[in-house]
DNA sequence: GTATCAGGATACGTATATGTATCTGAATAC
DNA sequence: GTATTCAGATACATATACGTATCCTGATAC
């Protein structure tokens, strides 16, 4: 194993991904508050003063992992739709692919679950979330809309809301699947999800048409 | 304020049920992790001796307030349902008493989203958890079994998915707008219940009607 | 009324947390 | 090549956690 030489903003960076790597996985696996400073750093193959050397706090180091993975995440996401090749009315496939990615692993899926259980308890951290929450909204309530024109209905209640649905049917579902994986299965989970859409879907169209026969 | 004499049994049935509330309390504020089992001892007045005395660990303290918790939601579930005066074919206002009987105020919701999590990591708790949780999930099943009797069509998903569909849509909102307080607003969190019930019921209804005229 | 018992307080031992202050060695500047 | 600077290690000062072992005091038994 060769020895690279870095200059210092390179190794800089490089243990500040290590440190948020191993800060990904410590919180996912034992919480927030289980997850010490101290341990983080040792995971990352350094001490705690390269923790302080690069993060103010530990709250300071979270909200970065989640800026981290939020960007990572938008960028799935514009790839998903930039893709020309796919079927854009097929809504359930679409509402998999994008519930599929939203939470890419069960690692991203916890800290934000981590994140959102702090925001609840404290306002400084829940103004910081919430910036980051809205643009995702946003970039789902985009799709929805992509979704409605495409079929040619007029959406009965503001994507922004459905958005809102959305992510709270698939939060919920992933929490449920988490917590008991014996009950909620990924069969079982993707047909809740699907199902939701769909029905929503369906219903407008029919509603559009029984309108239009009027 | 007359100091009532006690019984040994009444006086430790009544240190148990204050150190419980005073969890609940503790929990839901500052997270499983945060309340100490000193800072819960002395929240109900108590010092960590008589912590030990009742209980044996902080995790079993934990399971035993889910389980009180449990029990009084279960309580008023039946309650709900016994009342013959509630129009049962009010499918939105049903759920909506189901849901806002679910997590009846924030303290019993935060409690079972640490639950939640807490059964993520350790699968002795969970085991444990999933025990309540599979009662709850069965009580909602039979409100929607008896909910699609009423409306005459047979379910294309099984109750039982359907619950856990509903539950996790319920929690998923919840915790949303607890951590986003402005954006998911009572009314929108009630609309998107019962978009959801009621699509899916309504549905179920105009295929039933298109069946029968094949 | 005296002896017993146990609920709960106090004390103890140990582990581990955060954050700051100081030190050191390798990368930079000149 | 020498001086400087700064990333990261070490040391220090506090705080707080859990769980057990012991003690005390008021409720029970007789």
């Amino acid at each position: 194993m060769s020895r690279k030489r870095l200059s210092r903003d390179d190794s800089r960076e490089q243990t500040t991904q290590r440190l948020l790597d191993a800060a990904q996985k410590l919180i996912a696996k034992k919480g927030l508050d289980a997850a010490s400073v101290e341990n983080i750093a040792a995971a990352a193959g350094y001490t705690r003063g390269a923790f302080y050397s690069n993060f103010n706090s530990k709250d300071d180091l979270f909200i970065e992992l989640l800026r981290r993975d939020h960007e990572k995440a938008t960028a799935e996401l514009n790839a998903l739709r930039g893709d020309p090749s796919l079927p854009v009315d097929h809504v359930q496939s679409r509402a998999r692919d994008i519930y599929g990615q939203m939470y890419r692993d069960n690692e991203s899926f916890m800290i934000w679950t981590e994140a959102r259980m702090l925001a609840v308890r404290d306002a400084r951290f829940r103004a910081k979330l919430n910036a980051l929450m809205t643009e995702k909204r946003a970039q789902i309530a985009d799709f929805i809309r992509y979704f409605y024109e495409r079929v040619g209905v007029a959406p009965a209640v503001p994507p922004e809301q459905l958005a809102m649905g959305f992510m709270s049917l698939a939060e919920g579902v992933k929490l449920y699947m988490m917590s008991s994986p014996a009950e909620m299965t990924g069969p079982i989970a993707e047909s809740l999800l699907t199902v939701f859409v769909d029905s929503i879907m369906r219903l407008a169209r029919l509603e559009a048409d029984s309108t239009r026969r009027d």
